[in-house]
DNA sequence: AAGATTTTGACAGTATGCTGATTATCAGTA
DNA sequence: TACTGATAATCAGCATACTGTCAAAATCTT
């Protein structure tokens, strides 16, 4: 017997499934989705990387990433110029549109998770949070510009 | 700021994209993927569904399930028979075959699982859980066969 | 019974997320 | 310098997952 109701990976779907469906539902007025929201926050830390530097960081895979930032240089989110040193890259930058949106678009998604997390204690969230991270497995540490 | 590595929406999507990860590469060789294997085993558990009742069941949506019988249906783990009395609906079925695979399965399933969660205590597995529960939400509950 | 509403499943369209192959370029080596 | 291997990004193909639309059939209402 498989009691799937129970098991951890079904339950992190399901989770996952409606958290990505209440920050839809709100950032979808900006055109956005979640992983495109997920880019933004990187990029708003640091700017002016390849793109295989940002499917590194953000862990998602070099040929999706590539769509999606199709998607959102569309949007007029950001823009893709030649690396100076390797004529195989590109770096990606956020626009001033981007930029623009930071402060809302951070509110926003700090409502929506305290709504979506409305049934946890701030200790339960923290547990969660280093569960979750156990979970999502050991990653290489990469240099960040300010260490 | 908004600390995207911090955030549990992220941090979600990123252990759920690992559990994913982890179990397709150890049913990849049944030709099987995650949801896939969910929908056997709610099948497991009751047979000759419709598809709306399966998708509830499953929470996938309507139009997803569609496809996903279809493939299934295609690597010969289930059938769609005619509903007797609503000429609209199909009953699904598992093959013998999808029966025969139920206890490699379940016991591979297990085993993938703990790994997964290798680095969770017994309790934290148990917290867990019902952390993810509360954030899934509340759903209608199903009537069941034997209650 | 007749008409209105709902429900079931299909289809089109779009966005993620992956594998595998390909092209262009870079870097190291004989 | 020419060859070899590695790397950056794209493309094709497939499987989820959702929205919206539709036809057929069931159900409710009058």
């Amino acid at each position: 017997m498989y009691d799937i109701e129970k098991s951890i990976g079904f339950l992190l779907a399901k989770a996952h499934q409606r958290g990505w469906a209440l920050f839809s539902e709100e950032i979808s007025r900006f055109d956005l989705t979640p992983p495109q929201f997920s880019v933004l926050a990187f990029l708003w830390q640091q700017d002016g990387l390849t793109q295989t530097e940002l499917s590194e960081k953000t862990q998602i895979d070099r040929t999706t990433i590539g769509g999606l930032l199709d998607r959102m240089a569309r949007s007029n989110l950001l823009e893709r110029r030649p690396h100076p040193q390797d004529r195989r890259a590109h770096l990606v930058y956020l626009t001033e549109h981007a930029w623009s949106l930071e402060p809302e678009l951070t509110c926003l998604a700090h409502e929506v998770l305290d709504r979506f997390t409305a049934g946890l204690s701030e200790s339960d969230k923290q547990q969660l949070r280093q569960m979750l991270e156990t979970l999502r497995g050991e990653r290489k540490t990469y240099a960040t510009t300010a260490a």
